[in-house]
Parts: C-alpha cells; sequence; structure tokens
DNA sequence: AATGAATGAGGTTTCATTCAT
DNA sequence: TATGAATGAAACCTCATTCAT
C-alpha cells in the first residue's frame, strides 16, 4: 500500500556487538539454507516446470517456508539464475576435466562429442532451459539478465579446439539444437528414440563444428 | 490447465422444426464466429504465448465474449489444436503448390528445401508450437492428442522426394532444429542473426535429408 | 507476469444477439450488485475502518464472493469513492430539503446549523472520512481523485446564505472540526460528551460562519 | 494489530556479578540505544505513518536492527507510547518556559495563544497523533493506556490561565482542531494555506478559551 | 544487548469456468 | 448462439514476531 517501494533482499546489516565466530556461524547457515533452497529449486522446476512450480513447493521441499524463500530470493526467475549458474558452472568443469585428462588433440576432441552428445540424457535441464527461453522472450525485463548469464557461462567455456572451428551461430545452433531434439524425444520417446537423437546430435556436431571438411568421426552410438 | 474435462461441447444436434435455410444460416453463423476465434487465437498467442494469453482476450479480439468462446471450444487448448490444425494444413498446402509447381524433381527438392529453410520467418509461430510442446510434456493428457494431430498433419504431407531419404527421427530432428534455431534467434537476434540461421538451416537440411551422399546444394542465402 | 498490463474493468463490450430486454436485465442485476457491494462497504468500513478491512468480508457482507468485488470495482479506494459520493449526495440532499422546508432566511440558517450539529451523531461516517484523507496524504497517487470528488460534492452543496459569509479555508475548517471532534468524542466519549461537542460545534459554527458579527444563534440543544 | 501481548520486556532486573561502572555502562548504552530508537521512529513514523511504517526501518534508521527493537519495545505501539510522551514533556516544558519568561498574565496569555497557533507547523507530528487516535478507536485494547498517557501528559500541563476559563470538552475541541485543521491543510495546502490555518486556529483559541467574553486578541498573524 | 534467519498469518489479484438469461 | 455476472482456486508478497546464537 506504500506507494514509494524502499526495500531490497538482504541488505548489508550493521554488524556490532557479534563475535567474528557467531557472525561466522550465521554465514554458514545462511549460505547452507540457500544451497538447498537450490537444490529443491531443481527438482521442483524439473518436476512442474518453471512457471507452473510454485514457489511454496520449493520452500517445502528445502525444508522452509514461503518465508525463507524471499529472504534469499527476491523472485523464482532469481532462483532460476542461481541454479543456472551453479548447473552450468559444474557442467563445465566436469568437461574442463575430461578434456584435461584426454593425451591428445583428438582424444580431447572425441571427449567434447561425448560430451555434447551425452547431455541429451539430461532431459529435464533441457526443457528447463528452453522454456526459460521461452519466457525471457515474453519477458523483456529479464532477457538483459539471462543474457548476461549466458555469456558469462560461455565464456567459462572457452575452448580453443571448438572456438577455431566454430563462429558463435554455430555454438548458438548446437545450443538450439540440443535442447529442440531433447523436446522432442521427451515428449514423443517413440518417433525419435534416444540412440537415434544422439546419433543426430553427434552428426549435426560433426557438421556444425568441424565443418564441410570431411573428418567426420563415430559417435559412441554409430557403428563405424 | 484442467487435465479433466468434464462435458461435451459441439455434439453436432440436427435441428429440428427450422426451414433448411434457417438452420443454414444458422450454419453459416456458426462457422464464421469459430473461424474469427480461430483467426483471434492466432494473434493472441503470438502476442502473449500460449499459457499467458487469455480467452477473454481472444474472444474480445474476434469481437465476442467469453460465452461465445465456450460456446465453440472446451478449453484454451482445443482453440489452439484447432488453429494448429489449420495453420498445418494451410503450409502443407502452400509446400504442395510450390513442388507441384516445379519443373524435375531437382527443382521440386530445392523448393522444399527453400520451404523448410523459410519457416524460421514466422518467429511467432514457431515458438507458440514450441511452447505448447513444452506446456504438452507437463500436462500428459494433452498427448495423445497432440500426438494424433502431429501424425495427421504429417501425414497429410507424404513426400516421395523426402521420405526415401529421411527417417522419422530425421524429420523430428529438422522440426526441432527449426524451432529451437528459431527460439534462439528471437531472444537474441545479434547472436544469431537471421541470414546465419537460415544458412545453418540449410546446411542441416542437407546434412538431414539427403545424408551423407554429399549432394549439396546452394541455399538461397549462400553465394556459391 | 505478463510484464504490459492491458486489462481494464467493465470495458464496453460488444452486444450482440439480445434483445433488449435481456440487456436491461443484466444492466439491473450489475447495478443491484453494485449497490449492494456499496451498503455493505459503509457497514464494514464503518467496523473495521478503511485500511483494515478485507475485500473478502465486503464482499461476503454483501453476499458476494471476492471475484465479484473485483468485476465491478478496481480497487478498495475506488469502492470507497463510490460510497463517499453516494453518501455526501444523501446528505446534500437531505439539507437541501430541509432549507426548502424553511420558510424564511432565518429558519433556513436555523436549518443548516442544526444540519451541521447533527452531522457529529454519524461517528462512524465521520471517522471513515477521517481516515481516508489520511490515507490520501500518505498515497499521493489518491489525492487527485479524492480532491476532484470532494470539489464535485461542494460544487453541488452551493448555498447562498453560507456563501456570501464563509470563505473556502472556514469551510474546511467547518469540515475538520467536525471529524476532529468526532474522532475525539470518539475514543474518549467521557471527556468530551456529546452534547458538550454539539454545543461546542455549534459555536465554532457561528463563529466560522458568521463571522464577529454577534449573531449568536442558540443550537437546538442549548436552551435559551 | 495484535491486541493480545504475549510476554513482558525489559523488567528492570538488578545486575548481579559486575563492578558497579561496568554495570553502569551498560545501562547507559542500553538507554542510549532506546533513544536512537525513539528518535529513528519520530523519522520515520513521521515519513511513513504508523501503520504503514516498517520496525525494520525503524530499527535501521537507529543504525540497529530488529533484534534491538525487541529488546526494548514490546510492539510498535510501544515505541509510540514512548515517543509520545517524550515528545509532549518537550512541548510542555518548552511553553512552560515561554510562560514563565512572560512578565504578566496577558503576556503569558498571549505566549500560550502563539504556542498554540505555531502547533500547527508540526504537520508530521499532528497526523501521526490523529492517526494513532483513529488507530486505538479501532484496537481497544490500546485504549486505557492512550487514555492514560494522554491523562499524565495533560496534567503536566496544569494551566491556571487557561484552567480558569476552559473545560475539559473545550480543551479536547482545542486538541481535535489543531489536528483536523492540520491535516486538511497537509492534504490540499491550497485550499487552506497555513496563514489561513493560523488566523482560524487563532480565532477558536480565542472562542473556546475566552469564551464570550469579547476579549478578542489580535493574533501574530493578524494586523489589527 | 543485538543479530538476523525463519515462520506464517494475512491480504491482494487474476482468470478459467459455470450458469442464468 | 452469445452475454456477462459470479465463483473460487491459485499464486503472490509482506512483515510482525520468535528464537537460536
Amino acid at each position: 500500500m506504500r506507494d514509494t517501494p524502499r526495500r531490497g533482499v538482504r541488505a548489508a546489516a550493521p554488524v556490532r556487538g557479534r563475535s567474528p565466530s557467531t557472525a561466522n556461524k550465521q554465514q554458514q547457515r545462511t549460505e547452507s539454507t540457500r544451497r538447498a533452497l537450490i537444490a529443491a529449486g531443481r527438482r521442483i522446476f524439473a518436476r512442474d516446470g518453471f512457471e507452473a512450480c510454485r514457489i511454496e513447493d520449493i520452500a517445502a521441499a528445502a525444508g522452509y517456508t514461503r518465508g525463507a524463500f524471499y529472504a534469499h530470493f527476491r523472485t523464482k526467475e532469481d532462483l532460476f539464475f542461481a541454479l543456472f549458474e551453479q548447473e552450468s558452472a559444474r557442467r563445465v568443469e566436469q568437461l574442463r576435466h575430461l578434456i584435461e585428462g584426454a593425451p591428445d588433440a583428438a582424444a580431447k576432441f572425441s571427449a567434447l562429442r561425448a560430451f555434447y552428445v551425452d547431455l541429451i540424457g539430461d532431459r529435464q535441464w533441457a526443457m528447463l532451459v528452453l522454456e526459460f527461453k521461452l519466457f525471457a522472450v515474453r519477458h523483456p525485463a529479464l532477457r538483459p539478465k539471462l543474457a548476461a548469464t549466458l555469456r558469462k557461462v560461455r565464456a567459462s567455456l572457452r575452448l580453443e579446439s571448438v572456438d577455431q572451428k566454430c563462429d558463435a551461430p554455430k555454438k548458438a545452433a548446437l545450443e538450439a539444437v540440443l535442447s529442440a531434439l531433447t523436446l522432442e524425444h521427451a515428449y514423443d520417446p517413440l518417433r525419435i528414440p534416444r540412440d537415434e537423437a544422439m546419433e543426430i546430435l553427434g552428426g549435426l556436431f560433426d557438421v556444425l563444428v568441424r565443418g564441410a571438411d570431411g573428418q567426420r568421426e563415430t559417435g559412441p552410438d554409430e557403428r563405424g
């Protein structure tokens, strides 16, 4: 009812009369709750979708109430961004690990391709991201933040082996193809079974990353 | 949003006690209202998205009120299906026309490819379909009907020239790639400009439809 | 969740295929519901205060649900304005009637004074108006509308007999004094009993309306 | 908002096991926090109003957090009472000072009148008190305490010069007139400009305090 | 005494859908 | 067939208050 909002979330508070250890425990508690909420977000988003799910369900799944949610995130979108960054970072880390463990350039490349193709295994995630992009298209206010977040994620994934051969639009296409194929797979698994989807994905990867230079490779699901 | 429909609508009841011409006028009026609602659905769905739009807005855009909507459709989903069938039929018809007008197999093929690549021009439509598929994944009760509808549309499009070279999963991939690329284009037109998107689309078409037999073709936006 | 609101309330609807009598019945129904809501507003506002009362309680008191409320009023403030206009009009009418019925100027004046003094009898109303003015001070967005409404009411009350002797600020003072005295009376009836309040009110009326010209009059509650 | 308090706070517990000086420092710190909270209350109440303001904002304005607030006050009402007593005492003191400094009865009287008329300058305060009275009417549990507090304040202001000529109801009227006129001035300063308001206030003061005995005085804003 | 995380009641608003006409 | 009033199920968000530290 007040005309001019004045509050924020988690404004830096005056710290007075607290031992460092107390402050630290508080911090830990905060951090752990936040993590729990993000984890719950992952589960509930996956189960119900971004728009359809209720904030209350997320809070409850984390063992808290709505109020706690609002103490940590301003909106559902906020939670999504937090989850998205965390999840993306995890994947980037995974991939980096795989690539570093590969002996030579070819093996690195192969690892990358396999990683990409395997992403289709995480249907929920792909669909969630798809849904959120769609949501962002309808809610222009979100787009700058989404764009920034994506940019950040992509920057953290700078891979020489790919960057040479594959420009931004092609990478976008890879992303797009992955989620869309996952969706097709999700809503009609008979029409486009997983193996086929992976094969197609591998094929498109080859085309988009290597270009037309003929170096086809045999993906894990292709015979030879 | 509700998964359990409750009662039938539009059981085509024979009209008694009317002169044929009266009955006929009634029918025409009904049909015209229905058409108006579908057309309004197209506009409003495109503008606001499937889930976000309000039935009232659709009715109003057609020059009617909620009641008229419910006299013709049981739910918003129903309207979507009607729109989807009509729109798909229109496209199939268009394509058939193009292909029939082409002098030889190569030209037919070329026309098909161009048609496909051009579909990216209709952003709204691609996004709407994407959204509805996502919606269907979350609402299992809808899936059979959506699957049936899609099957019907595809059946009406049986094209020899493609069917030989392209199995169902590949067609699914084409569909998927198209919508996903459109989405990427929609929410970040700078990252993946239209020309690039079309080029990529053409490339993938070539790969998926012709397979590895090397017959690459130059799409309308590629130089040479 | 949509970024750009587009709706209003009670937009002029397409009228089609309805007999005039049907339309008329609808109108009557609408009007009667609206009246019922306003009447309920009067009761519930009086009982709980403007800010403290719940829209749901108003709707329920009228025999409806929240949805009906929102079909007729955009906000609680809206209802207040409707109530305020109606109530003010009623009083103005009453007063006009009294004055017209008075035989000569002195009697008219006397009637006016008595009317004013008697207003203190309607505690709830005075307090409600007081509260709303306070509310308006805190919510600048409301002030133009409140000011306009008050202006309209005052205009409808143009009284020669007063206007000559009493400028706008003095009238404001009369208004103010009335509500404030009512409030004092309401929250501590012992300290300032009703008779005393009326006497004081009469005295101030004399001072403010007649000025210092000494024509004191004996109010209805004063003897001689 | 809640009518039923639940537990006591600040039962002045004797501090054992501390050196007097330590205990004293604690006391001082406590006292200073309390003062800071009251001062912040004044600012925030004035800015946002009593009901609309958030306890957190008050605490923050004082440089503390919610916890500190609850260590010193049981509720927002409690803080209001503390502020009210302090503020009233300050005014009484001021007035007493003025009156004591006046040479004779007429000057004392004049000082009193001027003091009263000047009170309109503190809009925020008048409105706050008005709001709280209104609030108290709606929350009967508060009324005894408010009544007691007001009684206490008034008792401390016993002024011979006034008490002779002005009974309790008239004093109530003075109070009422002041706040109401301030409110009118606040929400529509054009309709009732400050000078006018002061003039009217002076006039009513004359009427109410001196009665009809004709001793009119010229207020600071009247020339005459 | 003071912090700040968490609770949960309480109010708001929106809209698909029903239903009397 | 079409109107439009009314329902009522969701969600949302805010903040006074409690409580472990």
